[in-house]
DNA sequence: GCCAACGTTGGC
DNA sequence: GCCAACGTTGGC
């Protein structure tokens, strides 16, 4: 069953555009260091697609698509001191931090800024839209999904 | 830059 | 197990 997410970058950091220049469109989804956030990642299956949404952004906006192209697996970069997403209790033979490969399918022709959503039918109860949600990785339903998507005039079938 | 809302840490 | 202190996220 196909599933839906929306995971969050600082364009500073990684934007849609570093990753439109990336090789065959794809990046590793890596330095997720909470909790929650990384057990989302690890229900993720190949296929699910997600909103690339830019956080501490001007405006803060969903700004494209992306498809799951590889599931779950260790994030190396936990076990490299001096990385900034080192973690000294992760190891190789215990991994405790985990990422996933995204390729980028669309960058919305008209991306949808944060104030945009507030007060849209049907968003109600996104995650995205909740006081205080600092959630890295969150999922979509799949009603939120296709409201987003006509919002968006964005021509990829959710199905 | 401010600050609310979190998550984590560590003393007890 | 509680909770105060602290660090981080992220909108504004």
């Amino acid at each position: 069953m196909l599933a839906y997410w929306l995971l969050k970058s600082e364009p500073s950091a990684f934007s849609i555009e570093d990753l439109a220049r990336s090789p065959k469109r794809t990046t590793c989804w890596e330095g997720v260091r909470n909790y929650q956030a990384r057990n989302f990642l690890r229900s993720m299956s190949v296929s699910d697609l997600a909103f690339f949404y830019h956080s501490n952004a001007d405006p803060p906006a969903i700004v494209g698509i992306v498809e799951v192209v590889k599931a779950a697996y260790p994030d190396h970069y936990a076990w490299q001191p001096g990385s900034r997403y080192f973690d000294d209790k992760s190891s190789e033979q215990n991994p405790r931090w985990v990422m996933i490969d995204v390729r980028l399918k669309q960058v919305l022709h008209a991306p949808c800024s944060l104030e945009s959503l507030r007060g849209v039918k049907g968003l109600e109860n996104m995650e995205l839209l909740r006081k205080g949600s600092r959630l890295s990785v969150q999922p979509v339903r799949k009603s939120e999904w296709e409201i987003i998507m006509r919002l968006s005039g964005a021509k990829i079938r959710g199905s």
